[in-house]
DNA sequence: GATCGAAAGCTAACACTATTAGCTACGTTC
DNA sequence: GAACGTAGCTAATAGTGTTAGCTTTCGATC
């Protein structure tokens, strides 16, 4: 016989498996007892390694974010200008249609105020990222509002296309593909314009 | 004694009773009870008027359309360029602040398939919409793909914008209206180097 | 290797959710 | 005024998350 010794849990561990639970069924059709089932393990026991339903969700949260920006910073990392912009833009779809349930938990106001741990982890990638973020616009040549301008844009255009993308509110019969590209281009067209003029 | 006669309800003024709470509590804690107390009647007799919550919420989806639809045409009349498109984007934004609900409704996949009557009512809705869409961008000169394109990026923009604002999801410290303006106003930049070679 | 305490499992219970069945009473119409 | 359909009700079911309290198992110490 195999002498099967449990798996040992805990918050991360439990967190990671409601994540991969999320993507597969649907982060809102995640529940409890479904994660306590995959757990191997009944309902109230998990309870003893996580304080609530809510607290995996915003565990969920912190995770997906962290996860986004690693495939955010990997995509970027070593690329400039055009190139950076472009593989940042498909990372972030890529990720989304690799992770829906991440994305759909990312898309929704936290449930808790989060304090936690990890919670620390999640403002120094929030700060990683953003340092990041900066530096993929360094050859635009903006002012530093407009810095700031140009990445809540850019941000705004991705996360707002796939959105729409995944929840199917786009028309059909054009390319999805080919539109995304198109509006990453025009963004850079229109960045060109917003460059400083040259001291 | 007031005779006070019980109001008649149907599935079009429970729907909209719903669609109030939505915005007024958060779509997501819209509950039976919650309405049937809103509508002094016990949870059971909702059943009466509509067949389930899914189907209570699928409403609720059809109705934000119809009026966002409502509100942006009602913006873009009688403009056009880029005053027709900042008013679309003004609108559509403002829309968002008055019903937190309707909007959270709007960013989900439909509950049920939906078939009711409504469903009608939405296509109709929907086909006036982009009519009013392609003639907002006629000015810009664009081939008939590039303006399928730029329409998809603008929604994508809006609507991704107005969500990371209402999740809270950009960082502090700087004019969310005027990162807002400049988003559309370097879009219509980008736009005017994608206008095709006048022919 | 036996013992003892903490960690983690369990069952039972509670309050909530949506929903159905079946009954009663109102209100309209003939 | 009688008949009938609409719309209310109560009671009950199956699901949700969560807490309390008990038991088992695991790991470390003697």
């Amino acid at each position: 016989m195999s002498v099967a010794t449990r798996k040992r849990w805990n918050r991360q561990s439990v967190v990671e498996a409601a994540a991969d639970l999320a993507d597969k069924h649907g982060y809102d059709a995640l529940t409890l007892a479904m994660l306590a089932q995959h757990m191997g393990v009944k309902p109230p026991s998990v309870y003893k390694h996580v304080q609530s339903l809510d607290d995996v969700k915003t565990g969920i949260q912190a995770l997906a974010a962290t996860r986004l920006t690693d495939a955010l910073m990997a995509a970027a990392g070593g690329k400039s200008g055009d190139e950076a912009v472009f593989a940042v833009a498909d990372a972030y779809r890529a990720f989304v249609k690799a992770h829906p349930g991440l994305q759909v938990a990312m898309s929704r106001p936290s449930a808790t105020a989060h304090q936690g741990p990890g919670d620390d982890e999640l403002e120094s990638s929030n700060r990683q990222l953003l340092g990041v973020a900066v530096g993929l616009l360094g050859e635009y040549q903006l002012s530093e509002d407009d810095t700031i301008h140009a990445l809540r844009m850019l941000r705004s255009l991705i996360h707002g296309f796939v959105m729409l993308e995944t929840t199917g509110s786009f028309e059909m019969g054009y390319d999805l593909d080919t539109s995304y590209r198109w509006a990453i281009e025009t963004y850079i067209r229109g960045l060109a314009g917003a460059a400083r003029p040259t001291g």
